[in-house]
DNA sequence: CTAGGGTTAG
């Protein structure tokens, strides 16, 4: 819209300079605003926009910005856009502020546009305001912009954040047209909810359809195939990236780096690494959580070394990945120099992540005292500050220590089935089966369950899972008959099981032995698998990788990577 | 002026 004729060139540049030069800054913008009235600047809507969009980008000066919107009189459809878009790309979650400013839209008869509908549903997205984004979701269809494109992409991203992948690829199936930014979303959404399969399931359908994907779309599949170990499809996609001779941006190589080391090949992750000329903090934080969750302690001291002198500096989540490659090592020493380098020499102050590797890092190596000291000293200990502990007396035998953080730690989370879980091995080690009955019932009576422990394997890129009495797999005969053949032969060169028939039925640990030597659970191991696996690598003369929930095991020769620490 | 990526202990 046109400034008002009598608001001459100078007074106006003079008065969007002093804008420019008040930057989001509340006081500033005040001054600004009484200089704009005072000199009749304020009747142009051009230069109260801009105000508005200046008070919009901070945090503490948004209610000036509703303010504005209240009291100018003319606002056109640029001025609501503006305020909802900037609204949208805040990172504090104003999803209220630009409701009000749809709101005030609607009161003044302007018209939304596509414009509106994408910055209003990102911001439902953003804090996964499900009822309220569905709402947003009617207005757009009653104004009919539900077959506009951008639209559409940004329902598909929205349902997904909120864990409504049912409805996201009902409106992804509905697009007439369907964007490369619309795949990746759908993609992601399946692979950041979990639903690494059907992440996969798409990618192949968007190539065998002709679509041609782009770096993003291989950040989502690749992630997907991390998640499940699938290195044989990592593989292919890596193959397919050199072969198409898709540039490999920070973000790509990262997450190649991140697919190799989450299945198991840490060799071809550093290769990728070392090939990559840009990289970030992140990039340097997956490499070195990498090489921790292999145990591999040295190599993510190196890297961190080497970070220091030519990289970026390290964040919060770099030292979290350095600090557990310490605990996993057996570094303690190490941990603890960078523990304090980190307040001394980066100026960061502890989280509680970093607490839990510190408490860790002392109870893995059978410090259990330290470790407790530690816990017990911080003022507000976290749920997992004591799973680690309790981790660590489990390992250490510690009956006492640990009935005490398992009590400490129900304390905090009564509701968590895990955490009886915890609380019932740690009795059931101590030889207290009354206590441990005890616990089941309270689960029962709670109405507690606990969580279904599952593995997978890739064969010939095909993912395949097995939970526990799960005989749905077309060939679980043959496989049985193979696992009792294994079963049969590790007994005879000395295999015994290593806990009582009490602890796996509360773990619930499944006892399938998978074909192949590469092995993802998403629970713990327990000492039996691992007793077990050691003797099956021994046998089958096979070296045998197993990802469980926090790290791999290397099996060969009857040994494991981890030297039964972990 | 619009929609989509990578890292984190237990």
């Amino acid at each position: 819209m046109a400034d008002y004729p009598y608001i001459n060139q100078t007074t106006f540049s003079s008065a969007y300079q002093a804008l420019v030069r008040a930057g989001p800054h509340l006081k500033q913008l005040q001054q600004v605003h009484a200089h704009l009235i005072t000199s009749g600047a304020h009747r142009s809507l051009s230069l109260l926009t801009k105000l508005a969009i200046l008070a919009c980008s901070s945090h503490s000066s948004i209610s000036y910005a509703r303010k504005i919107s209240l009291s100018i009189p003319n606002p056109d459809s640029y001025f609501f856009n503006s305020l909802i878009r900037i609204t949208s790309k805040a990172k504090f979650g104003l999803v209220y502020d630009a409701i009000f400013f749809y709101q005030r839209m609607l009161f003044f008869f302007v018209s939304p546009s596509n414009y509106t509908f994408t910055s209003l549903i990102k911001c439902c997205a953003d804090v996964s305001a499900l009822k309220l984004g569905k709402s947003v979701h009617t207005h757009a269809l009653v104004n009919g912009f539900c077959l506009d494109s951008f639209v559409q992409a940004s329902l598909v991203a929205f349902y997904s954040k909120c864990g409504e992948l049912g409805i996201a690829r009902k409106v992804f199936d509905k697009m007439p047209e369907r964007s490369v930014v619309a795949w990746n979303t759908m993609i992601s959404g399946y692979e950041q909810n979990g639903y690494c399969k059907n992440a996969v399931e798409l990618y192949n359908l968007m190539i065998n359809s002709g679509f041609n994907p782009d770096s993003t779309t291989f950040v989502g599949v690749l992630s997907a195939c991390a998640q499940l170990g699938a290195l044989e499809l990592g593989s292919l996609v890596h193959d397919y990236v050199n072969n198409h001779r898709i540039e490999v941006t920070v973000n790509l190589g990262t997450s190649l780096i991140n697919m190799y080391a989450k299945c198991g090949n840490v060799r071809k992750a550093r290769e990728v690494f070392d090939s990559m000329r840009d990289k970030n903090v992140v990039t340097w934080t997956t490499m070195i959580s990498g090489y921790g969750i292999h145990g591999y302690g040295k190599e993510a001291m190196e890297i961190f070394r080497l970070m220091k002198c030519y990289g970026p500096s390290p964040n919060e989540i770099t030292f979290v990945a350095i600090l557990s490659a310490c605990a996993h090592a057996g570094m303690v020493n190490e941990g603890r120099a960078i523990f304090s380098s980190m307040r001394d020499d980066c100026r960061m102050a502890a989280q509680i992540e970093h607490h839990v590797c510190m408490v860790d890092l002392l109870g893995r190596a059978g410090l259990l005292i330290e470790a407790y000291n530690y816990a017990k000293e911080l003022k507000r200990p976290s749920p997992a500050i004591w799973t680690a502990m309790i981790g660590a007396c489990k390992m250490h035998k510690n009956l006492d220590l640990g009935v005490e953080a398992a009590e400490k730690l129900l304390a905090i989370e009564p509701d968590n089935p895990g955490h009886y879980v915890m609380l019932s091995n740690v009795y059931a080690l101590a030889g207290k089966m009354e206590r441990v009955e005890k616990i089941r019932n309270v689960m029962i009576k709670k109405r507690l369950k606990k969580h279904v422990g599952y593995s997978t394997i890739e064969v010939e890129q095909r993912t395949h899972m097995f939970s526990m009495g799960d005989k749905s797999h077309p060939d679980t005969p043959a496989i049985y008959l193979y696992l009792d053949d294994l079963m049969r032969r590790i007994s005879e060169v000395g295999y015994v099981s290593a806990q009582d028939s009490v602890l796996h039925e509360l773990e619930e640990e499944e006892r399938e032995y998978a074909l192949r030597y590469h092995i993802v659970k998403n629970l713990r191991m327990c000492e039996d698998c691992h007793l077990a696996i050691k003797f099956i690598s021994k046998i089958t003369n096979r070296e045998i990788l197993v990802r469980d929930k926090l790290r791999f095991h290397h099996f060969k020769d009857g040994f494991c990577s981890c030297g039964d620490y972990w």
